[in-house]
RNA sequence: GCCAAGGUGGCAGAGUUCGGCCGAACGCGUCCGCCUGCAGAGCGGAUCAUCGCCGGUUCAAAUCCGGCCCUUGGCUCCA
């Protein structure tokens, strides 16, 4: 079974094969720090994610890399704010904080290196004279554009012709430009007043002077243009040809576009093998964007749903599509969710349990596992389909489920490998929290020990048709946080 | 206008790469049954889809081909 993906380059379904048998370099294209993370940020960041562990689990050694972007306009515009800082280094800072502690929030695993921008101005320097010395870029007013049409492929990652790209940047860059089409490389001097105006709070004094940082080079003082950055880093930290290079789909034109160019006009080497888009995230017809107001921050969800219930709203659909965000969806990510986090509860609770024989065999429930664990392969395989993936983990949910209901005793060694492969698969691969739902904070002995005593209390008071004060203190212990249910066995109880 | 991604049940959303296992998955919702003092969870069952429209190819199409309609994204900072 090997993987296949879908490469936006050619627009079709392909067989991954890295460049190396055992290892894969992996590039995706980080966010600019210009504020806090939103859930569609983080939808990259969770599919990039589950990319990274499953290419892990089939023993490839994942080499992540993925760009803090910390010199731009949007962050010039927020300096002087109350509360973030007053340099473009220290607004970067502040917001490059807040985003580290939702990576964590959000269970991520760390990439290899989070390069900054500002720490590689020599290798961009370097990238953009060698493009100069090549002829595929040239100096204008201080400034350097790349000349698209020296580049034969300019386009073929967005499928255009330059002559029907419409003109870029304001009036002035323009006029410095020998084609409407062409990019900067290096922008002259400090970010002008007129550049920040139309990202800058209207409720704070604007900017009056040119700010931001700026470095020397061979072409005057000035600043990286916006899509070098990425090349820069992905041939510093990686190599001149990456296996996967990873991002939304709003940045395949011109950013990644940009990027090819640039890159492959350099060194003559083809930039990434397969370039991966991740589909927008959508609230009510529109993408979620900082820029149209309509989002919510990583931070509120985490605290709102939690890491596990986020994460499974990611998995329900496949990284390629559109994806819906809305209270419904958030809701049945919880129903999912929980349904995952019982079936597994009540298999290990089994296995620790009296009733479980290891001379016991039910064969639904062993056929089940091997059953599961193809279809998730074979899932993750297909383009990283998670939706499926997830699908074959509720089933196998379903069937211990279906175990443990009908059976008096159980089948100890089925029970165990279901429990194996839900930690391997929803633990390690989903990166979910199976198992230990109830660590987050407080001491939790004495809280289980108080909720056992509150139930043998009311067991009493059920067992005197008391059922009115039994019902009270169910009530209460949901209030709690804390689900109460009663079986055969007496009240289970876990904590929400 | 140009480029791209989509249009599948009440919702959400797989399946389209390699046509038949799709009489359409998983889940949510609704209804019934089992269980239960009740509730919840769980299990069983039911409900719910002419797969955007029209035409074509084929023994066979959600899946291939052609045309059309609509939605979203990109072409300006954007994951």
């Amino acid at each position: 079974m090997t993987l296949s993906v879908t490469n936006t380059l050619t627009g079709e379904r392909e067989r991954f094969e890295p460049r190396n048998d055992d290892e894969v370099l992996l590039y995706v294209c980080g966010l600019t720090v210009s504020d806090e993370a939103h859930l569609g940020h983080a939808r990259l960041w969770l599919h990039a994610d589950v990319m990274h562990r499953w290419l892990d689990h089939e023993g490839y050694d994942v080499r992540h890399v993925e760009n803090v972007t910390d010199v731009n306009e949007k962050i010039v515009a927020r300096t002087g704010e109350p509360g973030v800082g007053d340099t473009e280094p220290e607004v970067a800072e502040f917001f490059t904080s807040t985003v580290i502690r939702d990576m964590r929030g959000l269970n991520l695993k760390r990439a290899e290196v989070y390069p900054r921008v500002s720490e590689h101005v020599p290798e961009i320097v370097d990238l953009v004279e060698t493009l100069i010395d090549r002829g595929y870029a040239y100096e204008s007013n201080g400034s350097v554009y790349f000349d698209v049409t020296t580049f034969d492929e300019y386009g073929k990652l967005s499928n255009q012709d330059v002559e029907s790209i419409e003109s870029q940047g304001t009036d002035v860059a323009r006029s410095e430009k020998r084609h409407p089409a062409d990019f900067a490389l290096w922008k002259a001097g400090a970010v002008a007043p007129a550049d920040v105006a139309e990202h800058r709070d209207p409720d704070l004094d604007p900017i009056e002077e040119p700010g931001g940082e700026t470095w020397d080079a061979p072409w005057g003082a000035g600043r990286p243009g916006w899509h070098v950055e990425c090349s820069a880093m992905s041939m510093t930290h990686l190599d001149d040809t990456i296996d996967i290079h990873a991002g939304g789909r709003d940045l395949v034109f011109p950013h990644h576009e940009n990027e090819i160019a640039q890159s492959e006009a350099a060194t003559g080497r083809e930039f990434a093998r397969y370039w991966l888009h991740v589909g927008l995230l959508q609230t009510a017809g529109d993408k979620m964007s900082s820029s149209l107001g309509n989002f919510l921050t990583v931070d509120d969800a985490l605290a709102e749903y939690g890491v596990d219930v986020v994460r499974t709203f990611y998995l329900a659909t496949a990284y390629r599509s559109e994806q819906t965000f809305g209270e419904a969806e958030m809701q049945e990510a919880e129903e999912r969710w929980d349904r995952l986090e019982r079936a597994y509860d009540a298999a290990v609770d089994a296995c620790d349990s009296t009733d479980a024989y290891a001379t016991v065999a039910d064969e639904d429930l062993r056929d089940a596992v091997p059953e599961a664990r193809a279809s998730f392969r074979a899932a993750m395989n297909d383009d990283f389909n998670v939706r499926e993936a997830m699908a074959a983990l509720l089933e196998l949910g379903t069937a211990v489920n279906r175990h443990l209901d009908t059976r008096d005793h159980y089948d100890y060694r089925a029970l165990r490998e279901a429990v194996e492969t839900l930690e391997e698969f929803a633990g390690d691969v989903f990166g979910l929290s199976l198992g230990d739902g109830a660590a987050d904070g407080g001491d939790v002995s004495v809280a289980e020990d108080l909720v056992e005593l509150v139930l043998e209390v009311r067991e009493a008071e059920r067992e005197a048709g008391n059922y009115g004060r039994a019902d009270d203190l169910r009530d209460e212990l949901t209030a709690l946080g804390i689900e109460v249910q009663d079986g055969d066995e007496g009240p289970t109880y876990r904590f929400e």
